[in-house]
DNA sequence: CACTATTGTGAGTAATAGCTCAGCTCTTTG
DNA sequence: CAAAGAGCTGAGCTATTACTCACAATAGTG
């Protein structure tokens, strides 16, 4: 249950360089076991046993628990707002490669570590801020898109902000749970269906 | 963390309609504190409080907290496949009533309590014997449409088990996920575009 | 009505988790 | 090289939770 009145701030910022290469070591080892373990059971002792540093270092750099999970999170939103940006450029091409970029761009960025990140998206009911900014991210992304289709000619939808709303969903979602089961659908084979299915939606056809 | 040699049976069956009256109060109480709290923070304390029960009667219907959780689950997959099976009727139609069949089948049927049913399919990492139950009914309902899709003659795919196991996972996710937040897009529109969405992908046209 | 079986109670237990803090070691600095 | 500060430690405190059990209350029965 998260309490609105908790510390924020950790006890201490990193000044020496060993000080940012354990906090490094935390944050690493606390991915691996959110992933093994999911958040619950991923207890900040597990973490700090990972890491091979004393729970109480964990808890110099992290005010709390929650606040790992966060850092987490946050590195993850920023390193996929970097990816995306890139393949903005490329919208310039045929309807069906604006909409494979964006594919390909939700499968690589989730091929890292799809266990985690399923714990992120699902276990991420912690903290009103940050609900808020994984909420900004996703409008942020929806808008983009929406943009894209704007410009583009063959696009021909109902409602753009419905649409481009409707196909991020399906994609990452779709892409989660193929990536999260490996006996699912081959990575490959995902994207060639997600783009047909997604092209002939906005073209609109009859 | 589950362990294996847990006890399966409650230590008590309902003899008297009395009991039998205790148990679907707690259920019903269980279901309004998960959906709320979520599944760790639900706690069996607090479903005891709610259902204006003792938490010794809980220990008498259920042997353990993830027992309560797992009759809902259970219960909600037995609704579903009646559902389901009911709607298959109507499959003689057009492609299009088909495939709106399907999704008003998957719309309805959330729209009961998306919140506790997000619970229920993302935090139920806790038995195998439940895991399984899920697969095997998530197999089941992919087959169903695989061979609805089969018979009809307007289905161009390149694979009919990926396409149907595409289209099952598309409209289930999305459904969860615009329930999930009210502040998305309406559920009539939802139905709409992901009608037009999955009819032409599977129709194949390009 | 008396006796038994069934159902309900809730204070208490054991386990576990998040987190603290007094004191240690290591690094920097003058 | 010594003093000061930064970084690190881990035993243990506090809170919480799933769960138990001895007993009380209620319902069925002859």
């Amino acid at each position: 249950m998260p309490s609105d009145d908790r510390r924020l701030q950790p006890r201490r910022k990193p000044r020496q360089v060993r000080a940012e290469l354990t906090r490094e070591r935390i944050l690493t080892a606390a991915a691996h076991v959110f992933a093994e373990y999911g958040y619950a059971a991923g207890t900040t002792n597990r973490i700090a046993e990972r890491a091979r540093v004393s729970i109480g270092s964990l808890y110099q750099y992290f005010p709390n628990k929650d606040a790992v999970l966060a850092e987490l999170l946050v590195r993850h939103i920023d390193r996929g707002a970097w990816t995306w940006a890139d393949q903005l450029d490329l919208s310039a091409g045929s309807l069906e490669a604006t909409v494979r970029a964006l594919v390909r761009d939700a499968i690589d960025h989730h091929s890292d570590d799809p266990q985690l990140l399923r714990i992120m998206i699902e276990e991420a009911s912690f903290s009103q801020a940050l609900l808020d900014t994984i909420d900004r991210h996703g409008r942020n992304r929806v808008g983009q898109v929406r943009d894209v289709l704007a410009r583009h000619p063959d696009v021909h939808v109902r409602d753009l902000d419905t649409a481009a709303e409707l196909i991020v969903f399906t994609v990452e979602l779709n892409t989660h749970k193929v990536m999260a089961d490996p006996r699912s659908i081959p990575a490959e084979t995902l994207e060639n269906e997600l783009v047909d299915m997604v092209t002939r939606y906005l073209r609109g056809e009859r």
